[in-house]
DNA sequence: ACAAAAGTGTTTACTATACACCCATGG
DNA sequence: CCATGGGTGTATAGTAAACACTTTTGT
């Protein structure tokens, strides 16, 4: 910062906070939307989001519009980038710090008192979203899928016990490709992320009852990628 | 976005775009600082960067900051974080969109003018800094030791024609650790994004001119992590 | 006893790493 | 002819991928 310092009232842009929250639901990849009440874009779904206030850091902000707009808390979340294109709000200058969330299917979300709807939505049949959101969503799927081969954050779309064949499927949903069972559980099991439990969930209707795991705190998050150079 | 519509101007932060620009020179991985002509922290030495037009987006606003505030153009750029922490600027609410840049040891960059000094400093002895901005250099170090790892950025700290040595000392610099010339040579002219010129280096003092090389337009810049699942 | 899902090892191909000597040039 | 930096290949270890049958449970 320098010699031109802080503007005028005026020329500041309007800045949000936006939330990407995802979910896998119904053997799909979900996003939570809101429906606007007002122009523009009225009627048309759109990502939960809003100001944030004076004494309160991005990430505080983006934890209680969470909270207040579609009930959901204690969930991850991660800032994903900054958007800030002149046009993408026709009432003015806004810049939208764009945040991601994953929930595991057993949260819930609700709208808050209000007349507003809030709902899950599938990514593979999305409506026409509301300003950019429609460019802030696949951003942060592709943000998704690449964590997702690199990191533990999968974990994070599970609730606390879960069985090997759910994290297996909560991948094959998000990545959009079949694994091989063997492998996948050799490898999560080698590195050393899992705890088992002395509990096993009974399945739905028939077969042998699976083994519930559930993730080691203070494990490690990051995989060492595999370098260009050596 | 939803039923609190856009604020009182009043409410709003202001919001600037502050660049962290990398160059390997001397040696050894340095900063690109201007030191601060007015309180607060006048004296000290900070971040390029400054606050973006109305009609600017938050890219052309790091690239105009860039030019105008330190001469440096046409160099590698890329929105870093934001950083939003409540005080983090003692004169009110600032809100801060960070880049991160790359220049090659060629690019110069000199005060606009003014009586602003602008000047490269070693990260290994990085002198205290305004607001946050120690802070935003740690994670863009960060950031930039991590993508040098998996994609090809890295060619962005070199000009347009550089020896394998050079290029191989500034990935040894970034990183900090010694490469294997051999495995080097072998996995960055395997992975096919060089492409050999028939021109050479004499070496300033003796020895064998080196080979130049010039980096691939449309070369693929991400190569595959090792994946956490198969 | 059968249907349904859980669980389990081995072989093969590929990729990463470690390592030492000859080559071309200028003084 | 020597000092300096450039350039090159191979053997070994480790990691990834492909692949099919047995076990446990409820009906």
């Amino acid at each position: 910062m320098t010699p031109s310092e802080i503007p005028l009232l005026l020329d500041r842009p309007a800045i949000t906070v936006d939330l990407v929250i995802f979910s896998v639901r119904d053997h799909d990849l979900n996003v939570l939307l809101v429906r606007r009440l007002e122009a523009p874009f009225r009627g048309r779904w759109a990502l939960p989001g809003g100001f944030g206030q004076p004494n309160e850091s991005l990430d505080d902000a983006a934890r209680r519009q969470l909270q207040e707009e579609t009930g959901v808390h204690d969930v991850y979340l991660e800032q994903l980038y900054t958007f800030g294109a002149p046009r993408r709000d026709p009432r003015g200058r806004v810049i939208s710090v764009a945040y991601f969330a994953l929930a595991a299917a057993t949260v819930n979300a609700q709208a808050n008192g209000g007349d507003v709807e809030v709902a899950w939505h599938s990514l593979t049949r999305l409506p026409e979203l509301a300003f950019d959101h429609g460019e802030i969503v696949r951003y942060a799927l592709q943000r998704l899928r690449y964590k997702l081969e690199y990191t533990s954050v999968g974990f994070e779309l599970l609730p606390n016990e879960f069985t090997l064949t759910e994290l297996q499927t909560a991948y094959e949903i998000v990545l959009g490709e079949k694994l091989d069972k063997r492998n996948f559980r050799r490898r999560i099991l080698d590195a050393g992320i899992l705890a088992e439990t002395s509990r096993y969930r009974e399945s739905d209707g028939q077969g042998r009852p699976a083994r519930l795991y559930r993730y080691k705190e203070n494990a490690v998050t990051e995989v060492k990628a595999r370098r260009l150079f050596p």
